[in-house]
DNA sequence: TAGTGGTCTAGACCACCCT
DNA sequence: GGGTGGTCTAGACCACTAC
């Protein structure tokens, strides 16, 4: 395990540690070396340790008990809670044990809606990008996901968008824009028609509708997002830490 | 502003500055004062400073800029972030703006089912305690919650438990027990008879449904939560930030 | 009592943005 | 250049738990 100086130091401690619960190094309800251990054997102060094991343990992902030790919190060894979860739909749909794989619906440059005009903060006369897309786990669709977006975020015009990269690898790619944080709405609504051709369920029964906007260190709206989330394949689970 | 030495100066630091961004000493959208400044003006250290501003930037609270400043986020100033939001009840009615009031459906004792004893790791035959609650926003009821712990973890038999409070409230008070994380699945559901009735809905609309298990830092089982949640007048909301 | 995690400090150096 | 946030260190002291 060789931490290497010119990367961050405590990204290289989490990916390590992260690592070695997720293989077992530290096995499921067992206890972890103590902070001074983990400092010397990596070559790192206590200060970097700690500050990774306080982002799993907000993460649920160990158990601390002072004048203890720190152990491997069995229940959520599997589930990955970098993220909120939400963001990634791929990485959804691998944490819950299926092969993703994601179609292109429709993909148009249209003037933005009165309400989409609104939300992305430009006048409703202005081009919009709507990226429609269906995820798939194990071939069978479970989410529908559609992304708006301003034109003239698109730095290389001719370029044609990669629709199997998540949203903010889009942007990032091919508008230079770096997400720093989203919200979003969790709703429910019902399968109509069209919802039941494309996701292959009933109409009439219930699925997650999830509203969501993203934002810039700027603060300036980058995406839209409404998805429709297929709950009965794919668990949307949160994992809460206190403290 | 007396910062006390006894009681952890983070959470003193916390809550000051959590009151300045509310209280609009740190304007939307304005600047805060630099850490250094901060740390002298508190009289702690910057890393203390920092370990508060870092909590507020995983909030969306506020937003970083590397060679410029700290600037707080008027998207979120409003927003609840702290705990996950869903633990209680109660503070998201009042975040989204109503005033909160509870009602006591029914509260009994009963041998635990099989789904609920394996969920808790108890025997069928062991007792249960079930609180269903109807939680009202301006007198208008909009969430129903079930909660359910074994009846073993009540440490004063012969009281009465405290309604009004929130679950991890009454663990507290009347079992002793702290509530280390929780796991939440979240899923949709269609209103039925019975439901129609206590939320006043329409039968068939879609709803909202929340399945919570408490945990302590023993990794024990304290609490089972089944919730139905009207989201058309209460939003879900969740932030997200990167990093 | 020994060892663990919890709290807090003082200060070094860097990367980046502004003017 | 001067100020800001980003990274990292070494070490002190405290609170708690197990033995």
């Amino acid at each position: 395990m060789p931490i290497q100086r010119p990367k961050p130091i405590v990204e290289q401690v989490n990916t390590e540690l992260r690592q070695r619960i997720h293989d077992r190094t530290y096995p499921p309800g067992g206890r972890l070396p103590s902070e001074s251990e983990l400092a010397q054997e990596l070559g790192v102060s206590r200060t970097t340790v700690r500050t990774v094991l306080a982002k799993f343990a907000a993460e649920g992902l160990i158990l601390r008990k002072q004048g203890d030790g720190t152990y491997v919190n069995e229940r959520i060894r599997d589930i990955d809670t970098r993220y909120g979860g939400m963001w990634d739909f791929s990485r959804l749909i691998e944490a819950n044990g299926y092969r993703p794989s994601i179609r292109t619906i429709d993909i148009e440059q249209r003037p933005a809606s009165i309400e989409e005009a609104t939300a992305l903060t430009i006048t409703p006369q202005e081009q919009v990008i709507s990226l429609v897309r269906l995820f798939c786990a194990d071939e069978r669709p479970v989410i529908l996901a559609t992304n708006i977006f301003p034109a003239t975020l698109l730095r290389m015009n001719g370029d044609i968008l990669d629709g199997s990269l998540p949203i903010h690898k889009i942007l990032q790619q091919h508008c230079h824009e770096q997400i720093a944080y989203a919200i979003s709405d969790i709703e429910a609504a019902l399968i109509d028609e069209k919802l039941a051709n494309l996701l292959t369920r009933a109409v009439g029964q219930p699925l997650l509708k999830l509203r969501e906007r993203f934002y810039n260190r700027d603060n300036q709206p980058l995406v839209l997002g409404l998805s429709f989330y297929d709950f009965t394949l794919l668990k949307l689970r949160m994992v809460q830490a206190w403290g």
